[in-house]
RNA sequence: GCCGGAGUGGUGGAAUGGUAUACACGAGGGACUUAAAAUCCCUUGCCUUCACGGGCUUACGGGUUCGAGUCCCGUCUCCGGUACCA
């Protein structure tokens, strides 16, 4: 073969590695195991864009690498085919959610093979199939029929928990979960219960449980989101707005395993960011839930969480939430009509309006008085806003010289702010939550420290039963139900009212088909269209379906072991293949994916189910690729387009270009004028020399934008293993860059110039059996030493610079020798495998066996140099260069250096005070 | 506000505390060509000088060091996350 023609080798190597399927893993080896992991996307209609395969090309270099390395790699990349979008396309045009899936999946599956990614598809899982979802179901089934037993501190059968329950009643058990839900009970209570009764008893101790819950609802898309979904007020996906709303739901007692999943984050190598989000995303914090008399009354009492309870001498009222229970007790007659009016405002007023007023004290006094525990003072009981129903418990006490929120509330309506440490200072300007200093005004902590004060008091509140310590999180059980269609329908039925788990033989529960994909007339969600769907022919089923994190949560499990009829995954496959060794993948699912997985995995171990302490051992997060986008500027209320260089001289509005008729800024005047109808009489004031040039923003690739540019297009003109490396070569794998398409022809020459190193002239292979010589062998093994390197650093566009060099250095030496070229293929190939692939064979390989060679091995002694070049500085600044043999010693070297005429040239006519020698790098002398 | 991360040529970026600007793009000049594409060669941080050379430069201001893009302190800007969490 003459030239390099990507076109033909890459689709030959593709098609040979599908039909000898080269990169199925063995689920048996007595090699190493070594777990690769891409975040499996959701197959959009759109394809994929030139940022989407950045994970995918560096993971697949690790894999290739790892391969070559002697490991049993598994690399393997399926789908997450449950989701919105092609629900939403459902909904408008009627066709089956399944039916668009399946074509975009075919497209991912066209588009990633022709990136020429070394994946085992035999492994391929889908979590819309009922193969897969079968066992999505029946961890969710687990979940429904287990507890948390705090005292094990682990997950449990519910046998176990009920068993206790006849054996002793609901006495002595500790489990995670609010036990407000709960009812005590004696075993021969639990005994006398009806069936009915028993499963609403334990309803409240399930891991997967039903409860009116405070939920994000989301009208726009008809469904609930969690929390993870929804940001600054509205949905994730398409900008809806949220409101709080009480709904019954599943959901998952993720907060059963908060500290677990804290404590676990210390032993994995992930990003410091990610594991940083984790953390405050589960908000653990340390601190007391105190309990306050309300004046007057013989049982009501408030309940207040503080991590300050040695403020608690500078409380002088209590806030509650506008949904605080008691609030309707607690108002006296005087104030009903002003706090009504307060929980009606609130009301209306939506989650975001409240978010983007934060800045706004408001409020509204019940009236009623509580009493300090410490000291008996009676304390005013006020509603606001800022404190939320669903943290701790709905009530703080209010500390205005210490909390900044809570100042602001007392200087807005005139409440007392004493000063309780001697360290407080301008009270009167803010508030100063210092912990420095000693208490005063306080009680039996005065003069005490922050320290001593805190223990005193959860004793002396704990001996009083009005106090305890106690540590909150911020985090919220996961809602697990969404009132769509498409999606694992939750395998719950329901007879005379109460939930059922369906039998695990009767699973998968199949997605009925519906006639269309909207709510029904009586506002039910989708599935209640379905047409005779009853379990056994008589109960209705749960009609909402899973959350679209459900089957991204386990689905790295059932690659070891896809084709498992029997089991999630095979026990011997989990114990070979452990966890994910590394995971590649976007940073936005910090907070949703990565803990609901850690989640799933924390409980399937504790049910036995799979073997290690953690599912994804190192993380890296890879940057996103951002478009650029190209801008046009038409003179406003004409159809004249003036360049960027005369735009100031006119009124012009900005108009996005498409970046595909664009080269180098300069617009393809007749491309654009076909572009689009509106454009076609289009006229244009040119820059002087006749182009006309446009504007350039860098942001998100999107279709709205124009600046979308597609693989496909890329691998047409320069080949895949060009676009692999071009990637690569753009910066950093976790750092956000800009796209620009024109970079790419430099490493399409490199590619042409490393094929002319085996075909001079692009003529037929010509390669020499001729030994090596130093200099060639030097070339080499600096490559294969800092390939090594930045592979194992993740730091690829490195290596590409460094293949860069390495072909020029060996073009300009003119080295064809086998003994040179044949390990630089192997270098070369987990970057740019086709070529690769083609070579090997070319150098007499079995064709497709280069994923099975080894991989060069470094020898030091080829770069040992005769000689050095040190550069000379005169106080730390470079003047002149000079050699010595690389083994003189730092005496010879300044023994040489001052004896030169180095000082004399440039010393200034000062004496060298001292002279520092860093052996092989470089002399300074300090005058 | 709080928590992360980042600021180096026209652009993407490189640099175990040791010759800052590797590699590549773009730009300028040239060769080949009737022309274009492709390919190849040269120049390319800024200032100064006819030139040799010299000076300056890693967001800004300090510091540590023989020597700082790199370490420390302070300031500014940008990006990401998060936010009445008591």
């Amino acid at each position: 073969m003459p030239a390099y023609r990507p076109e033909e080798i890459e689709k030959k190597w593709q098609a040979h590695w599908k039909e000898h399927s080269t990169f199925k893993a063995q689920n048996h080896s007595d090699k190493p195991k070594y777990y690769v992991l891409d975040m499996f996307p959701y197959p959009s209609g759109a394809g994929l864009h030139v940022g989407h395969p950045l994970g995918y090309i560096a993971s697949d270099i690790v894999t290739r690498y790892k391969r070559l390395q002697g490991f049993n790699v598994l690399h393997p990349m399926g789908f997450d085919s449950f989701g919105l979008p092609a629900e939403q396309y459902a909904i408008q045009t009627g066709q089956h959610p399944a039916l668009t899936t399946e074509q975009n999946i075919n497209t991912y599956i066209q588009q990633l093979s022709s990136l020429g990614f070394s994946y085992d598809w035999s492994r391929e899982v889908r979590t819309s199939d009922p193969s897969y979802y079968k066992w999505t179901q029946w961890i969710f089934l687990k979940l429904f029929n287990s507890w948390y037993n705090l005292d094990t501190d682990r997950a449990e059968p519910l046998t176990e928990l009920t068993a206790r329950f006849a054996e002793s009643g609901s006495a002595g058990i500790r489990a995670a979960g609010d036990d407000e839900e709960r009812h005590d009970f004696t075993a021969g209570q639990w005994q006398m219960m009806s069936e009915k009764q028993k499963l609403a008893a334990v309803l409240p101790y399930r891991l997967a449980y039903q409860q009116d819950t405070y939920v994000n609802w989301c009208a726009g898309l008809g469904t609930v989101l969690s929390n993870d979904e929804v940001k600054d007020g509205v949905s994730e996906r398409g900008g809806f707005p949220v409101e709080r709303r009480l709904m019954p739901q599943w959901s998952l007692r993720i907060t059963a395993y908060a500290d677990r999943l804290l404590q676990g984050l210390d032993q994995l190598d992930w990003p410091d960011a990610v594991k940083e989000m984790q953390r405050n995303w589960i908000g653990k914090s340390i601190g007391a839930e105190v309990t306050f008399p309300v004046q007057g009354s013989e049982t009501a009492q408030i309940k207040v969480y503080t991590t300050r309870v040695d403020t608690i001498y500078g409380a002088t009222f209590l806030v509650l939430a506008p949904e605080h229970e008691l609030v309707d007790q607690l108002t006296t007659p005087e104030q009903r009509a002003a706090v009504d009016e307060y929980i009606a405002a609130t009301k209306r007023r939506s989650e975001r309006d409240r978010m983007a007023d934060a800045k706004t004290v408001s409020g509204v006094f019940t009236g009623a008085y509580a009493l300090n525990p410490v000291n008996n003072e009676p304390v005013q009981i006020w509603l606001a806003d800022y404190v939320l129903a669903g943290y701790g418990t709905g009530a703080v006490m209010a500390v205005p010289s210490g909390d900044q929120r809570d100042w602001l509330f007392a200087t807005h309506f005139g409440l007392p702010i004493p000063v309780i440490s001697d360290a407080q200072k301008d009270i009167d300007q803010q508030a100063d939550p210092t912990k420095e200093g000693r208490y005063i005004n306080s009680g039996i902590i005065n003069g005490l420290t922050y320290k001593e004060a805190t223990a005193k008091l959860i004793a002396f509140l704990e001996e009083k039963g009005l106090g305890k310590g106690k540590v909150n999180f911020r985090q919220r059980d996961a809602i697990f139900g969404r009132q769509r269609y498409w999606g694992e329908p939750i395998p719950i039925y329901y007879k005379d009212g109460t939930a059922y788990g369906i039998a695990e033989s009767d699973l998968p529960l199949v997605l009925p088909e519906i006639d269309e994909y909207k709510p029904t007339e009586t506002g039910e969600p989708p599935l209640g269209r379905a047409q005779d769907w009853l379990y056994k022919g008589k109960y209705p089923y749960e009609l909402s379906t899973m959350p679209g994190w459900a089957g991204s949560s386990w689905y790295y499990l059932r690659y070891m072991d896809p084709h498992n009829d029997a089991r999630f995954v095979g026990e011997e496959a989990e114990k070979y293949w452990g966890n994910v060794d590394l995971y590649m993948g976007g940073a936005e699912h910090a907070t949703g994916h990565l803990l609901y997985a850690r989640f799933w995995y924390l409980f399937l171990k504790d049910l036995g189910l799979v073997s290690c302490n953690e599912p994804f051992q190192k993380l890296i997060n890879q940057g996103m690729i951002l478009g650029r986008s190209n801008f046009v500027y038409r003179i406003n209320g004409t159809n004249q387009f003036v360049t960027l260089g005369k735009k100031d001289q006119y009124e012009t509005t900005a108009l996005y270009a498409d970046v595909n008729i664009v080269d180098n800024d300069v617009l393809n005047v007749e491309a654009f004028k076909k572009w689009r109808e509106e454009y076609a009489n289009a006229e244009f004031i040119l820059e002087d020399n006749g182009t006309y040039v446009c504007g350039v923003e860098v942001e998100k690739m999107s279709k709205s934008k124009y600046n979308v540019v597609s693989p496909d297009v890329l691998i047409g003109r320069y080949g895949a293993d060009a676009l692999r490396l071009y990637e690569m070569f753009l910066g950093p794998l976790e750092q956000y860059k800009p796209w620009n398409t024109n970079g790419i022809s430099g490493v399409g020459g490199f590619l042409k110039k490393f094929w002319r190193l085996f075909h001079p002239e692009d003529g037929p292979l010509a390669i020499t059996d001729e030994p090596a010589t130093p200099a060639e062998l030097k070339v080499l093994h600096k490559a294969i030493q800092k390939a090594q390197e930045d592979i194992e650093k993740f730091s690829f566009n490195t290596s590409v610079s460094l293949f860069m060099i390495t072909v020029n250095e060996l073009t300009a030496l003119k080295c064809h020798k086998r003994a040179i070229l044949e390990p630089l293929v192997l270098l070369v190939s987990p970057f740019a495998p086709h070529l690769a692939e083609e070579l090997w064979q070319e150098l007499g390989h079995e064709a497709g066996s280069i994923s099975t060679a080894r991989y060069p091995e470094f020898r030091e002694e080829f770069l040992v140099e005769e000689s050095v070049t040190y550069p000379l500085a005169i106080n730390g600044k470079v003047r002149e260069q000079m050699q010595f043999a690389a083994a003189a010693t730092p005496a010879e070297i300044e023994a040489a250096v001052l004896a030169s005429d180095f000082l004399a040239k440039h010393g200034e006519g000062k004496a060298a005070k001292k002279v520092i020698v860093v052996k092989g790098r470089m002399v300074n002398v300090v005058v």
